[in-house]
DNA sequence: GCGCTGAGTGAGCATCTGCTCACACGCTTG
DNA sequence: CAAGCGTGTGAGCAGATGCTCACTCAGCGC
């Protein structure tokens, strides 16, 4: 009945001040959730009173040993995730659920991105960040520090508007330190007067050199912004409304780094794109692993354009959003 | 309140006879798990009665929409986990939690590589198949059956002495099955009693093209064999205690797929490889993705000479086999 | 058209769980 | 060395949950 402990004689994770009841956390939370045991009966099996059971499965729920996940129901999200990957040429498509709240679903959306950067990074890796509300959530669910020893890299300028963890260099530093990696900032604004003014930061020493850094990533994470009004960029005072407008015109209907693209994913030129402080999109493309992230249900279009792009590679979203692009790109 | 229901117009998912209830569900156990609100506030809530959330909830944890899981603490699984990638050169570990019987552990370990494998197969893998217990209890854990134009190939011949799902062939179909993928097997023993039959065999046309398909795989799925008088190999007949005492004597600690190693990884040659139907080890150092799996404590030089061999690229295990391998690799 | 069958529903109860609270123990501090 | 503080413990209770059991109603056969 009362089996052995497992007897793991190294050092590894004892460490430290190590909660010395991890073990016996695992074991109440393993027969309480897995085998379906009652409360009192764990206690019982393990000589404990029902009370300090009850308390070890909260502390497991809390350090993140128990982990609950509501998912997409199979039937529906696997075909959904399919159907994107074969459509556009994907990698791979997380889908969440859909949320009522929008900033239910940026995090239920984050979380996913987190888990999937927690699952992926390796040592050495170098990540290249965008900027924008979504990116930026992204920090707050990677939970315990997890010692990659990964570089997290801006992969354009901020904005002096907002300082409220939407730019890059400051989502930068909460990623490198929610993954105990190291951050290389960016201390350039996104989008300059001119494109004369703009070469003059990009030709800043420590604006190219971690521009090239950036370059040189193998892994992105970044946003998708759309192409109107009330878009995250003009609300960030980097554009206009009617040079927006211009863009629309033109057919932007989203931008990836300050890249805008139209509906079929082709680049919009226009004066725009020599004011942009960012890597550019040639170099997102030779990124192996770009990861864009969307919770916003009315991006739809922003979202298509930007898978047809071919600049991302894993598309993090919910399930509204992903369907909606399915339905715009005619395979429904 | 009440809100609305998120307007999918899109028929995915919706096709067939799908359970129009998935979408409660999914609200149901949102509200509950993840906003932590009682079931009668979630009864409330969405006009339903309490007894009716109660279902809709086990419907929920049935259908694979709410997923509950017991990790290993992160204090300690990501240190292990980091210890062997850079000791050994990996691409990833999976640690799973200890569990007092075996089965369970084989269980849950085979969950775990069975995550694995539904995270990363994509349209047109190949994937190659070891035997044993351990592969054997993979399929068991997919699940949903999940539409990926994947193709399973035998890797190793079966052995005649047992059918109980250890042999490739039927690991292959059943996993081809879960997968909604084709199989590809194997109609030759594992070990030929001379070197002569086993040409016979490897010379015949379908052999031939089953395992040249298998030397093509881009991902393979194997166990970890020790070498001891009690082996899975000796009892299934394919060896005398003799010859595995024999080949221990060369130093053999282990085995993949026919092909046995030393404490260092180094190959042990011996008559024995000439009488293998099986990819060989070079083949499988080509692969990018060779899956080991492991769930038996006692088998840690093993596990160790397969890590140093170069062969196995990602390790799922349970925690104590890991911390093990450390300790016996002198690196605790 | 009528009755039968069976899945699904909500009341009621026994049990389980979360929470509060008084208490004991160990550790610091005067 | 003693007092004070704080964390952790188990009793007790209110509320939440799981379960059983009549009951309803749609679907189907006669």
């Amino acid at each position: 009945m009362t089996s052995r402990s497992g007897a793991p004689q190294i050092a590894i994770g004892r460490a430290r001040g190590v909660d010395r009841d991890i073990e016996l956390m695992t074991r109440v939370a393993s027969q309480y959730y897995l085998e379906g045991m009652t409360q009192e009966a764990v206690a019982r099996s393990l000589r404990l009173s029902r009370p300090k059971v009850g308390r070890l499965l909260d502390r497991a729920r809390m350090t993140g040993i128990v982990e609950i996940t509501v998912n997409v129901h199979p039937d529906i999200g696997l075909q959904v995730e399919a159907a994107l990957v074969s459509e556009f040429g994907l990698n791979q498509v997380l889908l969440v659920n859909d949320q009522s709240d929008e900033a239910g679903q940026r995090a239920s959306v984050a979380r996913a991105a987190a888990g999937f950067l927690k699952r992926h990074l390796s040592d050495g890796d170098v990540v290249a960040l965008g900027m924008g509300r979504n990116v930026g959530a992204v920090p707050d669910f990677v939970g315990t520090p997890t010692l990659r020893a990964a570089t997290f890299v801006s992969a354009i300028g901020g904005s002096p508007l907002v300082d409220t963890g939407v730019n890059p260099n400051e989502i930068c530093r909460r990623l490198a330190e929610a993954f105990a990696g190291t951050a290389e900032v960016l201390y350039a604004p996104a989008y300059a007067e001119t494109p004369a003014v703009r070469d003059a930061f990009i030709n800043h020493d420590d604006v190219r050199d971690v521009l090239e850094r950036a370059r040189a990533a193998n892994v992105a994470l970044i946003g998708i912004g759309n192409a109107r009004d009330d878009s995250a960029v003009v609300r960030m005072g980097c554009f206009s409304v009617a040079e927006m407008r211009r863009l629309r015109e033109r057919g932007a209907v989203g931008d990836i780094l300050g890249s805008f693209f139209d509906a079929d994913g082709h680049a919009v030129v226009d004066g725009i794109g020599d004011r942009v402080v960012a890597i550019a999109r040639a170099d997102l493309e030779a990124i192996k692993c770009v990861v864009a992230i969307c919770s916003e249900r009315d991006k739809g279009e922003a979202v298509l354009g930007a898978l047809r792009s071919g600049m991302v590679k894993v598309l993090v979203t919910n399930l509204s959003t992903a369907r909606t692009v399915l339905e715009l790109s005619g395979r429904a």
